[in-house]
DNA sequence: GAGTGGTCTAGACCACTGC
DNA sequence: CAGTGGTCTAGACCACTCG
């Protein structure tokens, strides 16, 4: 069990490393709990404590979610304490409102230069849009256009949408097996044009954000990319900072 | 050694919060070691795994730093990596440039409504106000306005701030002994008006960022509100959602 | 009561830093 | 080389959940 290697990787590196593995392989599925430590600790023959360090920066990073006397689950986002994960929009007035998802349009189209970039795929490989309307206590306030790899979301298409309750995400991983890690956006202020100043009900010109995200699954991998632009008349896009 | 209030605090919790103790009273400075673990330890008579575990949870929240082999710091803003710890700004075509700081106006007020909810002081209490600007490589992308409680900064001037080099939280932390611990952004659209149009040379009108940050030292205690107004022409807003 | 994660300990050894 | 944090172990006991 000794690494004398020059590129040295703590034991509790690796069983973390199996145990993603797991997760990737589809082994333990969003929501269902993996095996208790002792037991993994058996498997991969350590001791407990270090099957506990690797779960702890797993759960550290959000793949995992440990409860006591119950076990460690595979994080989901359709937990609902995950809904504003990725989702930074809070009312003005602090009020918390839940938000409807309204698709609107959903078409097969191949990747141009900017999914190449964004998405890792090849110049013509398929690629789904979607467009889709974000409403708080009725009103809009986010249009969002989403651009998904071909590959892994095939069979999307605009009536699975408008089926579906909750968020996005948590259809993801239901109905295609992709769980969403972690996201980095790069937020702007753009002067609304026509068609979303009609749909967010603002005056053309009105100063809206523009927010793109780019979504990684298990590896890094990217798997969507969209722009959201987002109205910030009754909004704002808030942000922790530590 | 035993707790067995009904509301249980483990033991590492309770060295937390006098490890704490030690950072809010100044017994160790921004930037110091502090004592080793096996010192603490002693000290408080636990052992090391649970001096250990403390730390640990503070060196996650960004309060202290570990250094193998060398010991652990209290954290500072003056480490070049924590810069952009607050700073959400990137240029859009990645290049990484030094920012500089640009004090504008330094003036003396008394707390109104807004300075009261925020900074929770009472009406009518000195606030201190600055006005500064922020150049990426030459030219302004962020104008500030930033109100802070004159009870804390007793002292600052126009002449402190021009005299000063570095980040604005690495001069609150060598000349007022205050450290940021944790902040809130709340980031909005808004239309260009007429001087920040001139500072940031855009036309009037022009879409920007308003970025308004409540920053709290130790405790919770919010000591700083300010509103940035961010040209995103060239920078963007970078978020990382894990 | 059995099983889970959570805490605490004591001790051994490894990796890194600086004298 | 001594001193620091980092890893790993084995074992005891506590707190929580559920049947």
């Amino acid at each position: 069990m000794v690494n004398e290697s020059p590129t040295f990787s703590p034991l509790y590196r690796q069983i973390k490393n199996l145990i993603l593995q797991g997760l990737e392989s589809g082994e333990w599925r969003p929501g269902e709990p993996i095996p208790s430590e002792t037991e993994l600790a058996t498997r991969f023959n350590v001791s407990q404590g270090t099957v506990r360090k690797a779960i702890d920066e797993m759960a550290a990073e959000n793949l995992l979610l440990r409860r006591q006397g119950k076990g460690t689950f595979v994080a989901t986002h359709s937990d609902p304490r995950a809904f504003f994960r990725f989702l930074r929009l809070v009312a003005l007035d602090g009020s918390v409102e839940p938000s409807v998802s309204v698709p609107l349009e959903c078409w097969r189209a191949k990747a141009g230069q900017e999914a190449v970039r964004v998405l890792h795929v090849q110049l013509g490989d398929p690629i789904i849009i979607v467009r889709r309307l974000l409403q708080f206590s009725g009103k809009p306030v986010v249009v969002d256009e989403i651009y998904l790899r071909g590959d892994v979301f095939e069979g999307l298409s605009l009536e699975v949408l408008k089926e579906h309750q909750g968020s996005l995400y948590t259809l993801f991983e239901s109905k295609f097996g992709v769980r969403m890690i972690r996201a980095e956006e790069r937020v702007r202020a753009i002067p609304a044009d026509h068609a979303s100043a009609e749909l967010l009900g603002v005056a053309e010109g009105t100063p809206l954000l523009s927010v793109e995200r780019v979504c990684f699954t298990y590896g890094d991998k990217p798997v969507e990319w969209r722009r959201g632009i987002y109205s910030t008349v009754e909004h704002c896009y808030f942000n922790e900072l530590n």
